[in-house]
DNA sequence: GCTCCCGCAGTCCTTACCTCA
DNA sequence: TATGAGGTAAGGACTGCGGGA
């Protein structure tokens, strides 16, 4: 069902359902969405703001706090170069730590969880774009059901006539004149090898059911 | 075959915010 | 209206596993 990507900074993700081309699976406006646009207007005003220069103990002695909530100018740097490259390599990623005044694992850990969350939230854009289409179609598959339904009940179909021969009815389009007899004929039974089926145009229509 | 490195999935834990009595 | 408890979402960090070099 669901291909993974192959590069992790190309996060596409491919669900093939019966009465769907793959092309058609998701559209842009549902797969382009940016998922790394960071919400603006959002609580996180004010950030606890801890630096690796008050890292080591808390004011009491006790272990050392866990540090988190990067600054905002921190998480705009990240994202930022998230933006721009998915991953990092060691080099980039110490660069980053040093600017940022954070440890590389901090940086690491950092893109694993964007990387990650990037993931989580475009999957759950796909997974709600599929159970709207779902429920279309749903409703498209009812439309057609009464559709049906309604056709059949003015029986409405292919007319057929009744073989005087078989009984069974034979469908029109099989029938042809014959130009010796003037009688219309089977083309299905006209090509039997041995008997030759006629019938007169006066056999009974008959409306086969759907 | 073994080791190292890296990314990922899953999870834990802390913090901030919201709701409600 | 103020406030504290409980619930919840967000996000930083850790662990274990698998794959590639």
């Amino acid at each position: 069902m669901a291909v993974l990507p192959s590069s992790p900074s190309s996060l596409e993700l491919t669900i093939s359902m019966p009465g769907f081309a793959s092309s058609q699976s998701i559209p842009s406006s549902v797969r382009n969405l940016d998922i790394n646009q960071v919400p603006s207007g959002g609580v996180e005003e004010e950030w606890i703001t801890m630096n690796m220069e008050d890292e080591e103990e808390s004011s009491n002695g006790g272990p050392p706090r866990k540090k988190l909530r990067l600054t905002k100018e921190q998480s705009r740097l990240l994202e930022e170069s998230f933006r721009q490259n998915h991953t990092l390599n060691p080099k980039q990623k110490e660069n980053l730590a040093m600017q940022l005044k954070l440890k590389p694992r901090q940086v690491e850990v950092w893109f694993q969880n964007r990387r990650a969350r990037s993931k989580l939230k475009q999957t759950e854009m796909e997974c709600e774009f599929l159970k709207r289409r779902f429920g279309s179609l749903t409703e498209q598959n009812r439309r057609l059901q009464r559709e049906v339904e309604e056709l059949r009940a003015m029986k409405v179909g292919p007319p057929t006539v009744i073989s005087p021969n078989s009984c069974e009815p034979l469908p029109a389009s099989t029938l042809s004149m014959c130009p010796r007899c003037e009688r219309v004929t089977s083309n299905a039974a006209l090509k039997g090898p041995t008997k030759t089926a006629t019938t007169t145009l006066s056999t009974k229509v008959a409306v086969p059911p759907l």
